[in-house]
DNA sequence: TCGCGGACATAACATAGGTTATTTCGGGGT
DNA sequence: ACCCCGAAATAACCTATGTTATGTCCGCGA
């Protein structure tokens, strides 16, 4: 099964201009479609995949485990990103990407990848700097991992997927889909499930959001980026990204 | 003045066989090569560097503060790495780079690294790996900040930083330098410096290592891997990269 | 309609880790 | 030989966060 490459697109036109032959190279990728259902894993830690996972439509997430039950999440993917792109030149991966929520994943061989860039050698920085953007917001979650406290990482977090997800158009006024639950926030943070509910309940006096259902509604913008320390510099959005 | 790239070379052929004439072209590449002292900003967060700083000698560091006095250490850089490689396709640098040590220098334009990459389209894909490289490991201390406790995450970057320096040869039988106060080893692991002290007693009531001036020597390698829990998959040093 | 399970909430308690302060040690300069 | 100073060590105390346990709410399938 074959299909379309668009949300790609879109991504990578958010950041940079794309001559109308790289677009026409873009969408026509050679792409294998399928529709995941939640937590489901795609790859593996220790697989060597020959090609790389597009998401289409829904969440995915990389993840990491230590010990056997604890889990550090290492990443969420929205739709147009390329969650192991990496593994076009790292051959064996080193942690694990799965779907949130149900996602419609499409399946690009590294070949085709490589064909695309041979024949658009532009594309080859575009693609390297998105990973090189994934490697910055790693950055920054190192920065909240290690120096923040709890209520602050999670106010963080929630801006970044805002001005993520607004980026690409899903941010619909000042609301975004975000099924995650408290367990895989608290993941994701470094935090445990009762310490996520217990700050996320400091958090909700201070009016600055509503989080319910899967759905983050903004309140006060301004008032959140201050709890979060936000600077949305880190995420490499050309015109500064801020916005509701 | 200009000079030699020889530790860059060594470093990249540490993972990959590089053709004579891309050793060549690697190895001629214009430097200008600076002798800094020890904790000396090279570039800051905000700036928009021109060019990218090749480590020849000592080690840098990259960083991010938050709140204006507490610093996260992104990454530890030794000898025949590219710490700011990234801003060859993010211009605006989103964390700031020093020297941790006294140190050898080498300033490379990014015009000159395009110019190398276009004449030896194989290089791309090398320099892009190193970036990717950065990024996993990134992904490792991801996991140590959020799911280890600070004896695992001390020894754990011990290993690291054995294995990494081993592997450009600068580990002589079990002992390695790692000039590293015990705070700095704090603003890397995320903890504050008496509590990175009291986790340094633990560990070494175990005899693991011994680490004191600047030097680490490691007494018992597969205690240390387990205490931290280390698998040194995520170095993506092909062979394995173990060793002593 | 009932009953079940997942997500959320809350409480009581345990502990890893942070803070502040003081002391010791050791090397480099005068 | 003495002084200084940065790094390390240690102690007392505080707090953020983890753990275990239990209860509530709500949507969904039988």
């Amino acid at each position: 099964m074959s299909g379309d490459a668009g949300p790609l697109v879109r991504k990578l036109e958010s950041i940079v201009e794309l001559a109308p032959e790289e677009r026409e190279g873009l969408r026509t990728l050679p792409l294998t479609i399928r529709d995941l259902r939640p937590q489901q894993d795609i790859v593996h830690e220790g697989d060597r995949p020959t090609q790389s996972c597009l998401v289409l439509e829904g969440f995915a997430l990389r993840y990491k485990l230590v010990g056997g039950h604890r889990r550090q999440i290492l990443a969420f993917h929205i739709p147009g990103e390329i969650p192991d792109l990496q593994s076009l030149h790292l051959k064996t991966m080193d942690h694990s990407l799965a779907t949130l929520t149900a996602a419609r994943i499409g399946f690009i061989q590294h070949r085709a990848l490589h064909d695309l860039m041979a024949r658009h050698p532009r594309l080859t920085g575009v693609f390297w700097r998105e990973t090189l953007i994934d490697a910055a917001i790693f950055r920054e979650w190192m920065v909240g991992l290690g120096r923040r406290r709890a209520p602050a990482r999670i106010a963080h977090f929630f801006c970044e997927m805002f001005v993520r997800l607004d980026a690409i158009g899903l941010a619909k006024d000042r609301v975004i889909r975000l099924p995650v639950t408290q367990e895989e926030l608290g993941d994701a943070l470094g935090l445990s499930a009762v310490h996520t509910n217990r700050s996320l309940q400091e958090l909700r006096s201070q009016n600055l959001f509503t989080f319910e259902g899967g759905r983050l509604v903004i309140n006060d913008w301004e008032g959140l980026k201050r709890a979060a320390d936000f600077d949305p510099l880190y995420l490499h959005q050309g015109s500064g990204g801020d916005a509701p």
